[in-house]
RNA sequence: GCGGGUGUAGCUCAGUUGGUUAGAGCGCUAGAUUGUGAUUCUGGAUGUCGCGGGUUCGAGCCCCGUUGCUCGCCCCA
């Protein structure tokens, strides 16, 4: 082994972060379920394809990110940079196209070939929720309503500003594009080299460029409202009418694009001003041609994504789960070691939390029990065993007992 | 893919205009206390100064390259 280092971009979940991670993810678990999404797991890998044609050819997910590797059967496969499409593939490949509406929810790490920042890494972990087959607005509040629960119960609703807007369908966005197109190649020359790019691949990105001479431009830019089709207009009002029932603050932005080629209508994002550069922390939206895309029948889908490792930096200290405070056995001689390697068994099959001290003198014992959060130590020395019982000390406030084995778990439950 | 900052002990960091054996705190460890932790006292070990080359009598310090980390751009959770 050369280098003990983790490949670039990765990192070890451990210590503080694990306990953050299961924090959020219990929250974000029970969450989904309240809204009866099911759990699903999808391979971390599928047939290059499979992403290829769903996000589009042209976007840099799929031009740049992807981690493609080809098998020794010689297929073309890539990690996952997203949930959506694997989601949508296991959708059709297990012909669920017959039960909709599904809903479901899942976790797991995602790959992307990027230049790691703060917030940004190459393997980083989502948790995503998808509604498939529900084509109306209902799907869109519910999924909304979803988002929010989840970030307020991690308590950190306060930190979070919900940025809404609607791509329109099919046909407003075509015509939008075009007046876009239309109004920015008047500009050539004054717009960023990026946004000369974009021009030509997704002119709707140069909307949120942070350069300062296209933020000139945009100012007087067309609105996408103005291009809405009566359909998408009433569709996105009732978005927002269903928010202002539910009381879900928003702002809707219509600069807000999606870099994915399947969204269309509702798009949205939850976004902070605590994480640097990466201020999004859930995005998703409408995505009802992604289907068809992949070659199946036409089927309404809408989701979103969380970040794990975002939402860790953020969340509140009182939603992090307490660590196990665990009963430690510590034998006082090696003679007295099977009784507690048994006393400890007996423990955990009555359902406690029990780690062993398993070596060093009494005094490293006691350290490694303080240092693993014991909330207490259970001695077996040969004296006590004689009489039947173990000396049983509280960690927090140093007394000890002498206590029978047969009133060991009643002892210690009662204590705890 | 592009641009900036940075790398000394497990961690947080000192280290003079380049000058002998590279330091502190925390942590770790041994003992005081061979059946008792979080307090105290006394000892101990921390290291390829990221790596490779160059300049120099001499480099942790200067120069070049490289790599990791980090921040920003692109893009995104």
């Amino acid at each position: 082994m050369k280098k003990l280092q983790p490949v670039r971009g990765t990192h070890d979940i451990l210590g503080d972060k694990a306990l953050r991670f299961r924090s959020i993810y219990e929250i974000f678990r029970r969450t989904a379920e309240k809204y009866h999404h099911h759990f699903i797991d999808t391979p971390i890998f599928e047939f290059t394809e499979v992403f290829r044609r769903t996000l589009g050819d042209t976007s840099d997910v799929v031009s740049k990110e992807m981690y493609v590797f080809e098998d020794r059967g010689g297929e073309e496969l890539t990690l996952r940079p997203e949930y959506t499409a694997g989601i949508a593939r296991a959708f059709m490949s297990n012909a669920l196209t017959q039960s909709v509406p599904c809903k479901f929810y899942s976790y797991g790490p995602i790959f992307r070939y990027e230049r790691p920042q703060k917030g940004r890494m190459r393997q980083f972990h989502q948790m995503d929720v998808e509604i498939l087959g529900v084509p109306n607005v209902q799907a869109d509040i519910e999924i909304l309503a979803l988002a929010s629960d989840f970030l307020k119960g991690l308590g950190i609703g306060q930190h979070v500003t919900l940025e809404l807007n609607s791509l329109g369908d099919s046909e407003s966005r075509t015509s939008y594009r075009e007046a876009l197109i239309q109004y920015f190649s008047g500009f050539k020359k004054d717009l960023s080299e990026d946004s000369l790019k974009r021009l030509e691949k997704n002119p709707m990105r140069i909307l949120d460029s942070k350069d300062e001479g296209d933020r000139a431009l945009i100012v007087n830019a067309p609105r996408i409202a103005e291009f809405y089709n009566d359909y998408t207009k009433g569709f996105f009002a009732d978005v927002i009418a269903g928010l202002d029932s539910f009381g879900i603050e928003y702002k809707v932005n219509d600069r807000l694009v999606r870099g994915l080629d399947y969204y269309s209508h509702t798009a949205f994002e939850f976004t902070t001003d605590q994480l640097g550069a990466q201020g999004t922390v859930l995005a998703g939206g409408r995505y009802d041609g992604l289907m068809q895309q992949m070659g199946g029948p036409e089927t309404a889908g809408i989701g979103w994504a969380a970040g794990m490792e975002r939402l860790a930096e953020l969340i509140a200290a009182d939603k992090i789960i307490a660590p196990i405070r665990p009963i430690t056995v510590v034998p006082v001689g090696t003679d007295s070691q099977n009784a507690a390697l048994k006393i400890a068994h007996d423990l955990r099959l009555a359902g406690f939390h029990t780690d062993m001290g398993y070596s060093g003198n009494m005094g490293k014992r006691m350290k490694r029990a303080h240092k693993s959060n014991s909330a207490f130590v259970i001695l077996v020395g040969e004296d006590e065993l004689t009489r039947g019982a173990v000396m049983v000390k509280n960690l927090d406030n140093g007394s000890q007992e002498e206590i029978l084995l047969d009133h060991l778990q009643s002892y210690i439950s009662g204590k705890l």
